[in-house]
DNA sequence: TATTCGTTTTAACCCAGGTTAATTACGGCC
DNA sequence: GGCCGTAATTAACCTGGGTTAAAACGAATA
């Protein structure tokens, strides 16, 4: 069996408003969802109330707190909609077990997986090794689309500082 | 067939001496080391010569360029090792290959994926949230060992920022 | 049109960390 | 022992980003 049909055949669909949660920080949760339309943002929030955005997700991508599903601890981050979005959810633990049986929904999962820690692992590359203001600079040339979509605010929090450093790094360009 | 059976089967013995590379920033590499032995680490050089400590790697886990051996471009880091290691090296296309159609290899495959995912997670959260003074705390609690192991100079280069900072950040604790 | 509320900018001040360079400490090794 | 190279510390100075607060700029609604 495809993951689609999967999702199809196990999932269920929902609906989500803009600024509606698909989970919260400090909750469980063991949904994966697939999103069939939508753009949602995970982020942190610190003990001091503070927020710091994870990553921004879109149409076609899916989402699931690992923390949760897999190590069965609190979501350690939230999810929320920045409008309407339609999503398929689906138990992980059914999609896990049924991996096991099934030859094409662990390769999906596995293909899902590599691309998930390959885009960690840029990210990682980008705290690590840039600058706030080169962090930006990718952001300009490989996602300008993000630039249009989302505050600057949310851009700031993504980037890891503040909104009036961000304002700061425009001007000085 | 398990995971160590095809180790063992396809995969061929390595002995590195200290400061021996298992491959370098931008060369192709299409192998995924099992390390049996030995402490290693890896690090990105940038194009100004710094260099920033990726990770560092210990007995038991296993090591992959997935830039190299999935995207099929040249390595986006080196990794060398920090003492006398051996390790298992096998072709990550046959392991994949092999994974198409083995039950137990897919699990595994799937079990380490998730595992590096939420180790990335992990390091992605400290850099976007915390202060290099609170990483190195994390540091002092979770890995102790570590400070023990490697040099000052690594530590700093793991957190971030430069030995100089570091040696500040200790001195005000 | 006026009001409101969130976003963005600007300014002033502060501080963590970068840079450079000199100094000290700690090994190996002859 | 003396020598050499690396690691770590210290100091002086610089800069990017944090903090706070005020102002400017919307877009939406009364």
């Amino acid at each position: 069996m495809e993951f689609n049909d999967f999702l199809i055949d196990q999932g269920q669909i929902i609906h989500k408003d803009k600024d509606d949660h698909l989970f919260r920080q400090g909750d469980m949760n063991s949904s994966l969802y697939y999103i069939k339309q939508g753009f949602l943002k995970a982020y942190y929030i610190s003990e001091d109330g503070k927020e710091f955005v994870k990553s921004f997700l879109s149409t076609g991508n899916v989402i699931a707190n690992l923390t949760s599903v897999h190590l069965k601890q609190p979501c350690s981050y939230s999810v929320i909609c920045l409008e309407p979005a339609t999503l398929i959810m689906v138990s992980f633990e059914d999609l896990y077990q049924r991996s096991l049986e099934d030859q094409s929904i662990a390769r999906t999962i596995i293909e899902v997986l590599l691309k998930l820690a390959l885009k960690k692992e840029r990210r990682e590359y980008e705290f690590l090794c840039l600058s706030a203001e080169k962090r930006y600079d990718l952001i300009q040339k490989n996602m300008p689309e993000l630039l249009e979509k989302v505050t600057q605010n949310d851009i700031a929090r993504y980037l890891g500082i503040t909104p009036v450093a961000l304002s700061r790094i425009k001007n000085r360009q």
